[in-house]
DNA sequence: ACAATCAGGACTAAAATGGTCCTCGTTAGC
DNA sequence: GCTAACGAGGACCATTTTAGTCCTGATTGT
């Protein structure tokens, strides 16, 4: 239902948490005491962001890991690529030529505006805003706070 | 990775189709040959949908479905809603408790931010939009072509 | 009566997800 | 040079989700 996987969630946390003390070197089982998570899990992770090109490893003794870019340089998106692959909301969406059924169904081009536009919103969002570094919690903007309501309302689905 | 199911992608078509000839009653097996959809599939999803009330359904020999609802006034979100449950990219994002790392975790927060901007994109799309009912194909802004570029480029996870 | 058609599930196969574990290479300290 | 602390890279498994089929009713026009 239109998720993150929670090994994605579990990324941003561990990025996160690196994001705090920039510069610093954190050991994998460490990260995992912080945060809460398995130690294995961590250590998987980390290795998957250090291919990505997100941490710096260091191996041997005392060895660890450390953000390789500013949290600020960091999007959601860019994560969100690396562990999940390409954004794509519905298969067909990723490219054309994928579906059979595209003639008869002209749904694909909507989807794609859609798939943008979420795009859109985690580019928008930097490791230091997931981190909670910019400003603290953020007001909602008026706009949102909107749909939210809307939200809770739910005229669509309960309809009859 | 981020995508609505299959699933749900079909229930749009098959709404979308639906609301090309708004009035008109559509058998469950016509709309099978006409979306190219299996026939058991689209079945049970009518039948979703008949549950959520986005079609009313009429039993009995030449029975079938009808939209119930102008396409205008029938948003992509609400049929996400009905078909998979309420957006939630990540667990926690749903409601705050569910979540154990709820106190070493700063990120829930930036993830509901992002929930809600999803939910928005969601909800301005009518299935009209999803048809291509109003205004054809409609144009990408210029602000949505940009995104598309960033999204060839991929800056983030090729970075090393 | 009967055929077409929806209603509601049960059921299964296949795939994705979440998570563990094992083996190896690297490095600092002794 | 040995050893212990670390990351690299996979293989592996259990569980859940997804996608799809099928069966057994209940309705209703002809
Ligand atoms: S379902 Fe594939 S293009 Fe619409
Ligand atoms: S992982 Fe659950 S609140 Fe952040």
């Amino acid at each position: 239902m239109i998720r993150i996987s929670k090994l994605t969630d579990y990324a941003t946390v561990l990025l996160a948490a690196m994001a705090r003390e920039p510069g610093r070197r954190f050991a994998s089982a460490a990260l995992a005491q912080q945060t809460q998570i398995g130690a294995a899990t961590v250590s998987k992770l980390l290795k998957q962001l250090q291919r990505a090109g997100f941490v710096h490893s260091t191996r041997g003794l005392h060895g660890g890991y450390q953000l390789a870019r500013p949290a600020e340089a960091i999007s959601a998106a860019s994560i969100l690529d690396a562990l999940e692959g390409p954004v794509a909301v519905t298969d067909c969406s990723a490219g054309q030529g994928q579906c059979e059924l595209e003639p008869t169904c002209h749904v694909g081009r909507a989807w794609q505006r859609v798939n943008l536009s979420i795009r859109r919103s985690l580019y928008e969002v930097s490791l230091a805003q997931l981190a909670g570094l910019d400003g603290g919690t953020a007001r909602l903007p008026a706009m949102e706070r909107e749909i939210k309501a809307g939200l809770r309302a739910r005229g669509g689905a309960t309809a009859s």
